[in-house]
DNA sequence: ATAATTTGTGCAATCGTTCCCGATTGCCCT
DNA sequence: AGGGCAATCGGGAACGATTGCACAAATTAT
């Protein structure tokens, strides 16, 4: 097996002691010069590289952060995770992805686990499921640095990084209005989540500055976020079934934006001549479409890059933070 | 700082030895069922874990594998990775995620990295830059147990895991033969890349079944994987000014397909009109597209279970492995 | 009643590293 | 010449968990 070398090996082929190697090759000014480099080119050599356990056993401190999303092969999440693994890298951490394909059990177990693992430090996008932050809040509370970023919770005070989902959402909805559609469904994901609760408050500032009312019936939630076609297809047959059938749509969630134009197109619904499209989504191929879907761009590698930022700045930080930032970055409107 | 318990804590509180707590919680035959109980119940209401540096630096092991990918933003890379995950996670191990972002120099840095930081394996996809593998070859050779999938060296003997990309590439290309076309260029990636050559030679086969000659001026490489829009567009122009234009286009990359689609577009170049295209995709909007294309899907989650299953056999295996399987998984042509 | 065995527990070494103490040298200064 | 003091280096205790060995107490056998 893989038996790399240590620092007793270099301190026995130098006759030296351990704690002159160490010093020798943290670069300690009391060993002379001539030691260190006797031992540096030994080290060299052999290509010495410190255990990061033994390290981590002595710092207490693994060098690596957890992170913990719904889905890796989701087009935000994807970006985020590369905005993350840019900065933690030059940091020299290492990152711990985890998914927990929007299901509270294994965002629990999940958390357990990281936390066993002893990472420094999470980054935390809550599932659709979460309702109940306990688990979270048990660990923060015990000085575990945490980091939410998109789907973030109202009763834990930490940094947190969110797109102006308020503002994406308003301005989504205004350009359907502005185009002239009058009877603007809203499809959603799960009720208690905050970006849900955030687009649907910028989906009725928009019709309330137009004066247009809001109508409960429009508005559909798909309490897993569009995990299950099933969930979507039925919340935009029950909003084309209305008898005073929608004209357009405002999609909170990349998932769901997809999966309503796949099931718009199943049931021939033509866009946007009989259904006007706008959504959340990151994507990259919505100019490929043969459907044109308008849609709001959260900035998800740069938000994964500043949550990277924040969380390094909580471990890194010599005295307990307090004040806590709440980042929100703007989105941007694709029209299409 | 957040400090979780330890053996020693709960021995303390007990008024027992760390051994005897150690062995209880292990549920040794030499402990009695009282202290045990004790024991257990006490760790229970603390929430003890125990500290996975000590476990690995005691062990040898870190009971985590590492991944080297191209891109996590991928659609087949994404897919891979869920399905690395759910293997590892029922095992009990950790995946530490890297990019290499077709880097060859990225892709040292990452092996080092993860080999420094003591993993007990690596799950290895090469990046488009990659011909030498010296550097994992050095790790091979001391006992690193790798397996590599989807774009795997052949000078490095372990397991490995691959579509089965001549097929994939000559279904796809016949396909587009039976359509009538004639004039098939090829858009390809770097060409030392496994896939690159497979691809070919399953494109090479198909015109050679069908008595059409094999024109040098229709293949074209891409050195980066259609990471640079430019590179892809170029290629593109290239394929299209010949005076023998190509009536069709097989294409052997996801990156490269949608950045080709991207490119026909925006010349104005009607698909399937002027241009059939057949390529590699994972991306799972391609319904969605006005332009349609027939793809070559690769089972990225199955390779991804697969591939994981391969290297914990190796990890955990009793004796050094000498035997090695080159699993190949028939790819699925859809056509559009 | 004494020896032999079982039962339950603790001591100490180990993994690789760092770091607090000493220990040893050489050299200067009085 | 001898005390003082840098300059260099080594010893050994941590960090948290496991485990072979020792050892006491309790039980059984003789």
């Amino acid at each position: 097996m893989f038996e790399p070398p240590t620092l007793k090996d270099i301190a026995n082929a130098l006759g030296l002691s351990t704690s002159t190697v160490s010093r020798a090759l943290r670069d300690t000014y009391e060993i002379s010069a001539k030691t260190k480099k006797l031992v540096f080119d030994y080290a060299e050599k052999i290509n010495y590289q410190p255990n990061p356990n033994a390290l981590s056993l002595k710092e207490r401190r693994s060098k690596s952060i957890g992170v913990i999303v719904s889905e890796v092969a989701n087009h935000y999440f994807s970006q985020a995770i590369s905005g993350i693994e840019s900065i933690a890298y030059d940091r020299g951490y290492h990152v711990i992805i985890t998914q927990t394909h929007e299901s509270f059990a294994r965002e629990k177990i999940n958390t357990q686990h990281l936390a066993s693992r002893s990472v420094d430090g999470l980054l935390v996008s809550l599932s659709a499921e979460t309702a109940d932050t306990e688990h979270l809040k048990y660990l923060h509370d015990r000085g575990m640095p945490i980091v939410f970023f998109d789907r973030v919770p109202n009763d834990i005070d930490t940094h947190k990084i969110t797109a102006n989902n308020e503002k994406g959402a308003f301005d989504a909805t205004e350009h359907l209005i502005n185009l002239g559609r009058k009877r603007i469904a809203h499809l959603t994901s799960s009720d208690h989540l905050s970006i849900s609760i955030e687009r649907l408050t910028g989906y009725t500032a928009a019709l309330d500055k137009h004066n247009i009312p809001v109508n409960p019936d429009y508005i559909k939630h798909c309490p897993h976020g569009g995990m299950f076609p099933e969930e979507t297809e039925r919340a935009i047959l029950e909003l084309i079934n209305l008898k005073d059938k929608p004209d357009a749509i405002f999609i909170a969630g990349d998932r769901l934006s997809i999966g309503a134009l796949e099931v718009l197109k199943k049931l021939n619904i033509s866009v946007p001549g009989q259904m006007t499209v706008a959504g959340f989504s990151n994507s990259d191929v919505l100019n490929l479409f043969e459907y044109p879907i308008s849609s709001v761009r959260q900035p998800a590698f740069e938000m994964g890059k500043t949550a990277t930022e924040m969380l390094l700045q909580l471990i890194e930080s010599k005295y307990p933070v307090t004040e806590f930032d709440n980042k929100v970055i703007d989105t941007e409107l694709f029209v299409r």
